[in-house]
DNA sequence: GTCTATAACAGGATAGAC
DNA sequence: GTCTATCCTGTTATAGAC
């Protein structure tokens, strides 16, 4: 294994090899979405970033490995931040709104994100554990009822309070970021469906922006 | 080519080879839609459709042209149902109950089918628009109007006599096929998440047809 | 750490017998 | 139509010089 945690001292690895094996992954990020894990090939990533093809086996010894390390990265910029507002202490129509409002973005900056993610977890299910305990740190099992915690919370509450009608906590995620995430996933067949031009996409987003989060609260009254 | 419609005469293929290329190409799509199309194996295919390799490129001529026969039969098997009963005539609440219905029955005997065919338009794009010929034998850009028209008059009715706030019809399908294909793309992180057995994966898409609807449907009332 | 050159192999495609 | 055997290209991976 190359420079990385030493097993001797905490010391930071020497100047230049940090930067290459982060313009490594970022390249490999790149095209592994664009291709799709089995359709990605070590050159071009060696040609994305700028360096040759021995020295992605240098840093990450195989391609799987490089898959694997540039998947983590991939579901760790997707999911935590999602997961982090929904259990966070806003109320339930903030939460909404801002999970909307971020996932949007970070869909409209990375559309190939989701489609990659969900890819690789249906051809290798068993990193979804994985996934899930890196994010924690702690058992798989375990980790939903803490994490969604505050949000069954707060659906009680509505629902004590005449404002909200019952729904488990589950659908009420699974309708949220289904709603979010599947337009972008599905954006060529859409835009052909419709014969919406990029423009026109652009306002569909814009226009969801304002109309999902009622679309969504509304559906939960009671 | 081999025998299908031969250019002298019209008459049907001799004996054996319409049941094997029948048999290749469930093969092909057995292992195309696990694997997806790069990741998919001639070798594997052959063996999943109990022939050998050659054979393959006998009645197919090549991977990709293989793989064109398999989107297009897939991306059938998906979308026409879908279509036809957003553009029938069925008042809208039964409109709704009946592809929600319709679609988690699909989904639940063929989960792969979502994830391949959306991945697979992702890398090609331009597939979507000889699918939306194919699937009409019109041009792209005269579809949609066509077959969402009943459905958009639908809308304005129920806007008209109070019974629905204005909405789209573009919003209108993408919302209801979002709740109703991503949970199965996400199938795999959402079992992890929420700790389900396959049980309770069961449980919770026999739940969903009846609370689906509902959801939907109250998310539209004025 | 980074490169060039090359080994080693996998997988798609074809030839030709039956 | 179907098979066996084989070719040949593209791709991953390693050796070894700098």
């Amino acid at each position: 294994m190359p420079t990385k945690k030493g097993g001797s001292g905490q010391v930071e690895p020497q100047s230049k090899d940090v930067d290459t094996e982060q313009r490594i992954l970022d390249a490999a990020h790149e095209v592994f979405l664009r291709n799709g894990t089995a359709g990605a090939r070590m050159q071009d990533i060696a040609r994305e970033a700028g360096v040759n093809q021995a020295l992605l086996h240098y840093y990450f010894r195989s391609k799987e490995r490089l898959a694997e390390a540039v998947f983590r990265r991939a579901a760790l910029q997707l999911l935590p931040p999602m997961v982090a507002l929904l259990g966070s202490e806003l109320p339930l129509e903030r939460k909404v709104e801002e999970v909307i409002r971020h996932e949007l973005e970070q869909l409209s900056r990375t559309p190939y994100l989701p489609g990659y993610v969900l890819s690789e977890l249906s051809h290798h299910p068993e990193r979804a554990g994985q996934l899930v305990e890196t994010m924690t740190g702690m058992r798989a099992a375990g980790i939903a009822p803490r994490v969604f915690e505050k949000l069954g919370q707060q659906i009680d509450e509505g629902v004590r309070a005449g404002t909200l009608r019952p729904i488990a906590p589950e659908d009420f995620v699974l309708n949220l970021v289904s709603l979010c995430i599947f337009p972008f996933a599905a954006r060529p067949m859409a835009m052909t469906l419709f014969a919406w031009s990029p423009d026109q996409w652009t306002a569909f987003i814009e226009r969801r922006r304002v109309e999902l989060p009622r679309f969504f609260l509304e559906a939960l009254r009671p």
